[in-house]
DNA sequence: CAGTTTGTTCAGTATTGACTGAACGTAATA
DNA sequence: TATTACGTTCAGTCAATACTGAACAAACTG
């Protein structure tokens, strides 16, 4: 059993690194490890001031985080601040977001597939194949999108 | 119907830029491109001829290509060069790689879920959804390389 | 053996994009 | 109205990394 504090501060680093190998800026995976771990909303000041990073980089990536589906901005009555928050079950969107994204690199490739003459099949069954694994990617995400509502007693 | 060189250059392309979303180098995604439209194996010195790019990226782009199972080296009988092609299933290799990646996330999470004391069962259980995601999102993925053997007919 | 071909390595360059911080507009407050 | 608090924007900086190309070692050729 360690300190808290310090497994706390893993685990906001961890997501940072994951979501940056994922393609989006690591502040933004950090700023998704605070609310998970703590579990509270906290005001647009505060997370600048948590995290140590600038505000503008908190104005984007809030706002990113936040159009995606995977936080909310709420407001509080008499405060002036904006306040985030983790949404009810973020993972949902994260999931349909990621299967959409294959299901478009999927069509992209179908669509050039389409352009090629009667007489390349071999050539046209190819880039059908890549076009397919984009498909059953994109597919079997949204079968994983369906299970994340389960509950996790694995 | 347009022109062949022209989608089989956009199919190039279009493979380099998916490629690097998924966070490789765009050559990489160019060699698996031009692998996967003509069909056929390339030189070492022909793949750098023919994507405009250094030997130096050809060396480092395709020994990475072969290490993750998406091409193959292949030897020639009287002839020095190495040959590259496309390998007969690339993609299945693709999906459990990928597959792999979120399974060690997924783990790396809940050895954090681990270290978190009795009293603070709310935050373990949100620690533990974040696991659940990866986890979930790994057997998706796995579900998908189980169908993509099957033929493209979609 | 000298000369050529081949792939690798690595230092240097170029490029991409995240991040900062100051300037700004807006809205609340006194 | 003046002042303060707040979030956004954007020009500039910085860091990470893809890419180049020359130097190199190894293996083949004559």
């Amino acid at each position: 059993m360690q300190d808290v504090a310090e497994t706390r501060a893993r685990f906001i680093e961890l997501i940072g690194m994951v979501t940056q190998a994922e393609g989006l800026p690591r502040i933004s995976g950090r700023i998704l490890g605070l609310l998970i771990f703590d579990g509270r909303a906290y005001s647009f000041g505060d997370l600048a001031r948590e995290l140590q990073v600038s505000r503008g980089s908190i104005s984007s990536n809030a706002r990113m985080l936040a159009e995606r589906g995977a936080i909310e901005r709420i407001a509080r009555p008499g405060d002036r601040q904006d306040y985030y928050q983790i949404r009810e079950n973020p993972y949902d969107t994260f999931l349909k977001g990621i299967a959409a994204r294959a299901e478009k690199t999927a069509q992209d490739i179908a669509q050039l597939a389409g352009q090629l003459p009667e007489g390349m099949g071999e050539t046209t069954a190819r880039v059908r194949d890549y076009a397919f694994f984009y498909k059953v990617l994109a597919e079997g995400i949204l079968i994983a999108s369906e299970k994340v509502g389960s509950k996790p007693d694995n």
